[in-house]
DNA sequence: ACTTGACTCTCCCCTTAGAGGATACCTTAA
DNA sequence: TTAAGGTATCCTCTAAGGGGAGAGTCAAGT
């Protein structure tokens, strides 16, 4: 500390950035941007700070802790009445990104649960009943792309948006959780509460731009249930879930 | 489209772009980051995809919605088997994350409610009961900055930790809002309820490092009273708060 | 007075994921 | 053939510093 000679403490750079724990670069940074000027500065350029500017760091580190970006800090400590539209703001932003992160945690979790189960979000879930593969293929590589079609009209919806996928695939694991505890229940498959179950599903697809007609939905099971990859799938939720889907969607 | 030509189907950078709501800057880059090549590139050095790339992009795409930066996305589509770690990381960054914004909207809201009674974190219920303002302002130096002392000693424990603050103030406001609460529903200054409440408060504030004994708090609530802006301070939150909590103290 | 080691200075490049712009070349329909 | 609009490369810029080079400075011990 080299204080106290010319009446009051002043702190070196090394020393000040050791108070307030931040480095010298960041000292030096400040000072280029004008946010916190040394209080002397000696005739070799060294830069010397006084305890007002310790004070003034640290309320900047307040700021700083706040994701509050540097230029706005200088402008709201400068102009006092600044303070509580900027914290308002910030108080915004941070909602939005409490959101934005709940959300992608959601698919996160989601997309974890499947890549254990052994597959990526199976989309057929979310698409008409077709009997092969590669007719699913086809319908995938339509629905994904709507190629010809949407570059001819609009760029839009075109790419298949986390957002809206999410959605959709919440449902589709929560739907299949919930079938599968009705079997675990002994829910019979004509038992209106998991027939009602079943129709709730297909009325959110519809609602979401999947048409998905009765008819489709019993053919999907009849291919979830012969199709070796999706029984293994439905099977490895819950044994007999295959089974059950097709018994409960024959008396839809 | 300029497909069907070589047998497949092939987008310009601004048609691929386009169909993936990204700008031709982004393909630029992805290219030179060899995160997504063109299937074929012309003579002249124009950029022309296939199918495959497209799928390959909203792959990328799908990644980059999860903050997962391009480097980890590349290294993540070359070697499948990084997939799930990866995620899992990017689980627990989101999951700190919402921690952290969740605190700092406590701290924020806490500030903000000080901002609009007038005054900025009122430190001084975290303090021993002083008599005058300028012995507060003294005693707010010495804690706030330890200089000397915690210069000698190591340079911890130095700045006022967010974190830390954020406690003890969010305390201090939860304490203030139960003593009103408690006034305003007739709870009488020498109910056991109320002189556990402060009683709970002074504990807190012992457990965080703030010794405070019954009697400095007793004379903290009589520099509140007597003192202009700490009395209107605690009678703008609620009408006869300030000689709520004197009758309350003496009677611990 | 001199040396040594710790400290400090300025200057420059690097980081992310592209945005913006300059300038030159290419493609396509009228 | 020409004009319009696409595309290419190259350069600079962003926020908040980090890392390091090369040179000067400070305080202490000899």
């Amino acid at each position: 500390m080299y204080g106290v000679k010319g009446g009051y403490m002043k702190y070196s750079v090394k020393e000040l950035a050791n108070l307030a724990h931040v480095t010298v670069k960041t000292l030096h940074h400040y000072h280029k941007l004008g946010l916190l000027m040394p209080s002397e500065i000696s005739e070799a350029g060294y830069r010397y700070y006084g305890i007002e500017e310790l004070k003034r760091l640290q309320e900047i580190l307040f700021y700083k802790e706040l994701d509050i970006p540097l230029a706005e800090i200088k402008g709201l400590m400068e102009d006092a009445s600044n303070r509580m539209q900027t914290l308002e703001k910030q108080k915004e932003l941070f909602l939005q990104k409490l959101d934005r992160y709940a959300k992608l945690l959601k698919t996160l979790n989601l997309s974890l649960d499947y890549s254990r189960k052994g597959e990526n979000m199976d989309k057929h879930l979310l698409f008409k009943g077709f009997n092969t593969e590669e007719e699913w293929q086809t319908a995938l590589e339509e629905q994904k792309n709507h190629l010809q079609k949407e570059y001819q009209v609009e760029f839009d919806t075109q790419t298949i948006e986390v957002e809206k996928m999410n959605q959709l695939a919440i449902e589709a694991k929560n739907y299949l959780n919930t079938m599968a505890a009705s079997l675990r229940n002994g829910v019979k498959y004509n038992d209106p509460i998991v027939q009602k179950q079943v129709q709730n599903h297909l009325d959110f697809l519809n609602k979401h731009g999947h048409a998905l007609s009765k008819e489709d939905y019993i053919q999907q099971t009849k291919f979830f249930l012969q199709d070796d990859f999706h029984r293994n799938m439905l099977e490895s939720q819950q044994i007999g879930l295959a089974y059950y889907l097709v018994a409960v969607a024959k008396n839809l």
